[in-house]
RNA sequence: UGGGGCGUCGUCAAGCGGUAAGACACAGGAUUUUGGUUCCUGCAUUCGGAGGUUCGAAUCCUCCCGCCCCAGCCA
């Protein structure tokens, strides 16, 4: 963790930890977990109650725990375990030798299961997962008690015991807990806590042909790791009760508190595993390290560094009402690290073939150029200078608007730590009009971008050498979406159709300066003036550097423009 | 229409009976060899609505309105 983050606001589960603290509720350090299910990627939704479960741990002086939420081996897999761990490092979080998995205590839960039933609150139940749900009840009806609820203690355990064996077939029963068919919270209504599930598990293999439900495994995991705080998102606050029962029931001698915040939401973005999912197999994106995907392999790959995640969630803050954060606070997050990480380069990514007439056809010199204007211990390299240059085609208009002060015929600017030009006259072609070059005159006195008779100039442009510069690949990334709210259609329109057809342009044509040619996969640099950028660490190799743009600069030029 | 939650600036979010923090966004201005950074300034007489209690209410009470979650042998 860095001094970049940001220091801790007020929230209600802080304070909830204050006053548990002042009280001496426990006699031990506080202890959180990060739980989750291996059945899929994490993404910055995740990253929220990563943060906050490290954090609250971390401020409290107490420990959280990475447990695997394994009780649904049809759906789980060891890949996801590796990429989640992966990710939950990368953040900059430690769970050190605190590494659990729910299937780890299966044995155990197996044990409670059976205390259950033996303390006459559990039953097996013979109805069909159809016929269970037809018993339920409705929002507003009771449901009614199934036929099985009297079996007698014996006959559930014999037929529980059989279930483990392996002598039912999957489906044929269910132990379920006894509590009330007339619950006003239908989770309470006899809920399902052992189902029958011949799957092969991806840590326990084949040891088990019965899988305890969420409901029932979770409470008791957290129970056993002597959780305090149990952070979870609001969908689960009427399972609040049932957490409680089964505690309860138990009387295990540690009750954690299960507290619910709400999860994130976030403009221009999809998060939800089930969308992500579609976006991924239907092939919108390219996988779930895709640049634009909010997965924490997207963003990673994208460029945005950890530290500005850890300090997004800071902000963001912690409350308990449903809310949708502007992608805007999650990109200023991201510039304020780069700005101040990263060096300045320069790319020019829609070259524009310049002539300096007056500069002598062989003569190369070499500007010395800082990496960071703000930061001089990040040094300085040396940039070469030549006759013929590139500049971005949108630093020169033919006929500018008021507002646009760069390159005009006639105009004088500033090539950034070179020399003052004025473009002379330019060359098109004659067919389409199209510009192909400049014809500029510089001035020899204002070498490093200073005139020693103080005259000023309004711009000051980036450039590279034409016959220094290395080739590569741009990927201009834009949100993914083109309204802030993709699943918001008010007549239901699916989210896919506001998918953006612009949120990838790729640029083949790219010319920068020649240092770049070493730039290691990952290394992060702001392309002055356009933006900050990263070797990609998928498609980039030495022969073929390929970037990535992780966020624009603020540019108040484009906000002219769209006036 | 049952139960559980939530409603404070465009977006997040503090506030917990003493008279509306902060951030992002937005709008001006200064500085600037990045139209970047930095720095100033502005931006809720009002807290979903209506009543009530109180010297005093976003905070307490009542009623109303709106939004979210729950009827998986998912988590």
């Amino acid at each position: 963790m860095t001094s970049t983050d940001q220091s801790p606001s007020a929230n209600f589960i802080r304070y909830i930890i204050i006053d548990d603290l002042q009280a001496h509720k426990y006699d031990r350090q506080i202890m959180t977990r990060f739980p989750p299910e291996p059945n899929g990627y994490l993404h910055i939704g995740h990253a929220k109650s990563i943060c906050l479960n490290f954090g609250l741990a971390a401020e409290f002086a107490g420990v959280c725990n990475l447990r695997f939420d394994d009780t649904n081996p049809s759906r789980e897999n060891i890949e996801y375990v590796e990429s989640i761990q992966e990710d939950v490092r990368w953040l900059g979080f430690d769970w050190e030798n605190r590494l659990h998995y729910a299937s780890d205590y299966f044995e155990q839960i197996y044990d409670y299961a059976v205390q259950l039933i033996q303390k006459g609150k559990a039953y097996v139940c013979s109805l069909s997962a159809d016929e269970i749900r037809q018993y339920r009840g409705t929002l507003t009806e009771p449901g009614k008690d199934s036929p099985c609820r009297n079996r007698t203690v014996e006959e559930n355990m014999d037929l529980f015991t059989r279930m483990r064996n392996g002598e039912f077939p999957d489906g044929a029963h269910v132990l379920r807990a006894k509590i009330d068919m007339a619950s006003s919270n239908v989770v309470m209504r006899d809920p399902a806590i052992y189902r029958i599930r011949r799957a092969s598990h991806h840590r326990t293999g084949d040891k088990w042909c019965i899988y305890p439900m969420y409901d029932f495994a979770h409470c008791l995991s957290d129970s056993i790791e002597g959780i305090t705080h149990s952070i979870c998102t609001l969908e689960f606050e009427n399972n609040r009760a049932l957490y409680d029962w089964v505690l309860d029931a138990l009387g295990v001698a540690c009750h954690p508190q299960q507290i619910e915040f709400a999860r994130l939401n976030l403009t221009y973005a999809v998060l939800s595993k089930r969308k992500m999912i579609e976006l991924v197999e239907n092939g919108y994106v390219n996988g779930w390290s895709d640049p634009r995907m909010p997965s924490i392999s997207g963003i990673r790959r994208r460029g945005y560094p950890p530290e500005a995640i850890r300090n997004f969630c800071e902000r963001i803050g912690v409350a308990k009402r449903d809310s949708t954060v502007d992608m805007a606070l999650l990109e200023h997050c991201v510039r304020e690290n780069l700005n101040e990480s990263t060096p300045r380069v320069m790319a020019v990514l829609n070259p524009l073939r310049i002539v300096i007439d007056n500069y002598p056809e062989d003569q190369v010199e070499w500007l010395e150029a800082p990496y960071h204007p703000d930061n001089q211990q990040m040094g300085s390299r040396n940039l070469p200078f030549s006759r013929v240059l590139y500049i971005e085609a949108d630093d020169f208009m033919e006929d500018p608007p008021k507002k646009f002060y760069r390159l005009a015929p006639g105009r004088e600017v500033r090539l950034r730590y070179a020399f003052y030009i004025k473009c002379e006259r330019m060359i098109k072609d004659e067919q389409t009009g199209e510009i192909q070059e400049l014809h500029c005159t510089y001035d020899p006195e204002t070498r490093g971008g200073g005139a020693p008779d103080g005259r000023k100039v309004k711009a000051t442009l980036h450039w590279v050498s034409a016959d220094h510069a290395i080739g590569a690949e741009v990927r201009l990334y834009d949100h993914l979406f083109t309204r802030p709210d993709p699943d918001g259609a008010k007549d239901g329109t699916d989210f896919k159709t506001f998918i953006n057809p612009d949120s990838l342009k790729k640029l083949t044509a790219c010319r920068l300066e020649p240092e770049l040619a070493n730039a290691a996969p990952g290394s992060r640099y702001q392309f002055e003036r356009l933006g900050y950028f990263c070797v990609d660490t998928v498609d980039s190799c030495e022969t073929a550097l390929v970037f990535n743009r992780t966020v624009t600069l603020k540019d108040e030029w484009a906000k002219i423009q769209k006036k």
